[in-house]
DNA sequence: ACACCCTCCTGGAGGC
DNA sequence: TGCCTCCAGGAGGGTG
């Protein structure tokens, strides 16, 4: 599943071969893929739009984009739980992807670039989304701040625990509350700084918002050092897995050893999430 | 304000 | 081997 790092590591690769390229076609499978426009909107209006470039907000994709009317339209893409991009391009060792893509039944929409590239977004569970939008806050408005940005230190962290009064949790996937954590870097920050997943935010002491500030951010940027967690699907726009999931310490290892006390860790159901924690360093909360 | 449940989807895993 | 059931989950929507 797609977190900051993953999406991060997508949009840096997209945001070398994607600028200045021209959309020249646009070819949708699976129309509920498409959120807005309607499907025949948003192919007419992706087609001769130049890509600008490849940023990330949170866990949304945003392709700027510059057409030749006055409407520039930003393409935004959520991939949600098996989402990918593939890029190929024509003439290169890709070309045997390229023709697997094509019959490939999860590729739900092409996009063909001048010259001689596409992309492809594929996608197995079609859980994930593409937007075509003239103002992106539309989309990403809402958001929390970015927890790799610089207005989220380890106070503005303990501030927004007590602005509210729930689980740690679900509150740090709530993406209005932080925008990119997903269930992978919860569990794992979470471990690091000690913290069981069913505290009440506003019960964290302000070392501890600080600890779990810091773990986050390790977290993440050592997730993205390695390109991501690649647990089922997960993938580059180059076809490359990620490395992170050598270095997970809790998500998805119930049973296995605590590396910090060799405890078992513990996967309980937190808010219809699997969460996995380690008893004896993420002690239950009495309150 | 917050918890909980449902929906969207499919492939993979486990049971028998 | 094969079939069936269950499970994974990001986010949005609805309910209590």
């Amino acid at each position: 599943m797609p977190e900051l790092p993953e999406v991060e590591s997508i949009v840096r690769q997209l945001d070398e071969c994607l600028p200045d390229k021209t959309i020249r076609e646009v070819n949708v499978r699976w129309p509920r893929i498409v959120d807005r426009p309607k499907l025949s909107d948003f192919c007419r209006q992706l087609e001769g739009q130049r890509i600008r470039g490849v940023r990330r907000r949170g866990k949304f994709i945003i392709f700027d984009l510059d057409g030749t009317d006055a409407a520039a339209h930003h393409l935004i893409a959520h991939l949600r739980m098996t989402g990918q991009f593939l890029y190929c391009r024509a003439g290169e060792s890709s070309d045997a992807t390229a023709v697997a893509l094509e019959e490939d039944k999860h590729v739900h929409a092409i996009l063909r670039l001048w010259k001689e590239a596409t992309l492809y977004y594929r996608d197995v569970r079609k859980f994930g989304r593409l937007y075509l939008v003239k103002d992106a806050a539309t989309i990403v408005g809402d958001l929390g701040p970015e927890p790799l940005g610089e207005n989220l230190d380890g106070e503005a962290l303990y501030d927004i625990l007590h602005d509210h009064r729930r689980q740690i949790k679900p509150l740090l996937l709530d993406q209005q509350v932080i925008a990119g954590l997903g269930n992978i870097y919860v569990d794992e920050a979470l471990w690091r700084a000690g913290i069981h997943p069913l505290r009440r935010s506003h019960r964290i002491d302000r070392p501890q918002a600080h600890t779990l500030h810091a773990a986050i951010e390790t977290v993440l940027r050592s997730a993205i050092e390695m390109r991501g967690t690649t647990m089922h699907s997960y993938c580059t726009p180059d076809g490359e897995a990620g490395h992170n999931q050598s270095s997970l310490a809790v998500y998805g290892r119930e049973g296995q050893d605590c590396p910090r006390c060799h405890g078992a860790i513990r996967k309980i159901r937190v808010a219809q999430r699997g969460s996995h924690y380690c008893p004896h360093c993420q002690p239950k909360p009495a309150e």
